[in-house]
DNA sequence: ATGGGCGTGTCACATAAATTTCATACCGTT
DNA sequence: AACGGTATGAAATTTATGTGACACGCCCAT
């Protein structure tokens, strides 16, 4: 499961704060911007996922900014919450034609806001790729979560799965213990460097039967790398 | 495809238009109702595929309504989104479980609107009425809401029923917890994910005495998967 | 109305599986 | 041979899932 990337737009600095904290404890990867024109930046450098939009900002409104993304062929398809100080008549009506995908309203735990955040992007999701991977007769279908050497099935533990798909779609490249715990295990993990070796060894044990275990290769002093290719 | 028929009940008439509207621009047929008898009438007068219904009528609640359409053969395989105007409001709606499909909070954007409803329709649509689901003897008929194992009779649940034609109509690929509420219980349901595990135990359980519990998998760490072949 | 049957969601506990850590053996390099 | 890095087996711990029981609300029959 891949970090979502959250903008903030917002101008008051200790709303943004509690904001980027309660997203950030949620493992969402977080930008900010003060203003309309530092977000137009934010969203030129990374792409988000999702923008919280406030209402009213100095200078152009969020209102504005959110149409502005709705017709640019690049964001339209970001989703936006926008956040309110109140609800009344005039908000609702405009808020139907501008194309947020929800509102907060001030005041809101933080709480309600992921809730929200992970509401919004759970629908936005297309649904997910069917990747699959194959090498030399090792497949993986991500689908299904299988994986079969040949015509037989491989038994994986759910990490030894995830780190031969992290293997196998970045081929030929050696990646340190360190690295590989930050892409397979996640960003704010801590755990010896040494159980990635345990793991690489149960992984090399399930592709053993069927002489696939060769494909894990050991960096003496880097890490590993993932290769048909011999040494 | 053949143009979707859907039924708006709402006694709001701008909201009513502002829905109507957007509808008709995405290419679906409308129908419109103010109150709990004329929507009865209008559903009479022409089944739709699709009913927006508005949590507070006068008179009879949406929720009434609902429950009504969902025990009646003829209207019980109609999707249901319901609309509520607030989000406490919403909690209440969604804790009764009524058997919608999925929920919208008003304020919303006329996109998220028309994306719900695609996004229920595709849902409903697999087979559209009598669909015949069968794999290695284990059938499923939607027409009568039947399980067969071999020659025996199955005798299901409700939601064991949508569980396993939602398994049987996309075999093969995992499903985590949170993805299956979505679809056999509906959008926005607040139910534990835990609560998928009993009733995929329930499912085995009905599903034992002929063998084919084995179709239902676990994938540890991920979900499940209803497959015929064997890990 | 009233009471029982049914379906459902939730909990607590049992069970199973996976992950991490650790101790030790192994290997390659210098 | 000595060193530093790596492989490996197994125990300990943590985490995920299976399972039975229960409470609640709805519906139907009395």
């Amino acid at each position: 499961m891949q970090q979502k990337h959250v903008l903030i737009v917002e101008d008051e600095a200790p709303i943004r704060d509690m904001i980027r904290f309660a997203l950030e404890r949620a493992d969402f990867s977080v930008a900010e911007a003060e203003d309309a024109q530092s977000a137009r930046l934010a969203i030129a450098d990374h792409l988000p996922d999702l923008v919280l939009l406030d209402w009213m900002l100095p200078g152009i409104s969020g209102a504005e900014l959110a149409r502005e993304w709705r017709r640019d062929e690049l964001t339209q398809s970001v989703a936006i919450i926008m956040v309110t100080a109140r609800v009344d008549e005039d908000d609702r009506v405009r808020g139907l034609n501008i194309g947020a995908d929800d509102y907060v309203t001030k005041p809101f735990s933080s709480s309600e806001l992921i809730a929200r955040v992970r509401a919004v992007l759970r629908r936005s999701l297309p649904g997910g790729e069917d990747e699959c991977l194959e090498l030399d007769g090792l497949s993986l279908d991500a689908a299904s979560q299988r994986v079969s050497a040949g015509t037989d099935a491989v038994r994986l533990g759910p990490t030894e799965y995830r780190l031969l798909r992290f293997f196998m779609s970045n081929p030929e490249r050696v990646y340190s213990r360190e690295q590989m715990l930050d892409r397979v295990w996640g960003q704010n993990v801590y755990v010896e460097e040494r159980t990635v070796d345990v793991h690489i060894r149960r992984l090399r044990k399930a592709l053993a039967p069927h002489g696939f275990d060769k494909f894990i290769q050991t960096v003496r002093g880097s890490g590993y790398r993932f290769s048909s290719k011999s040494l």
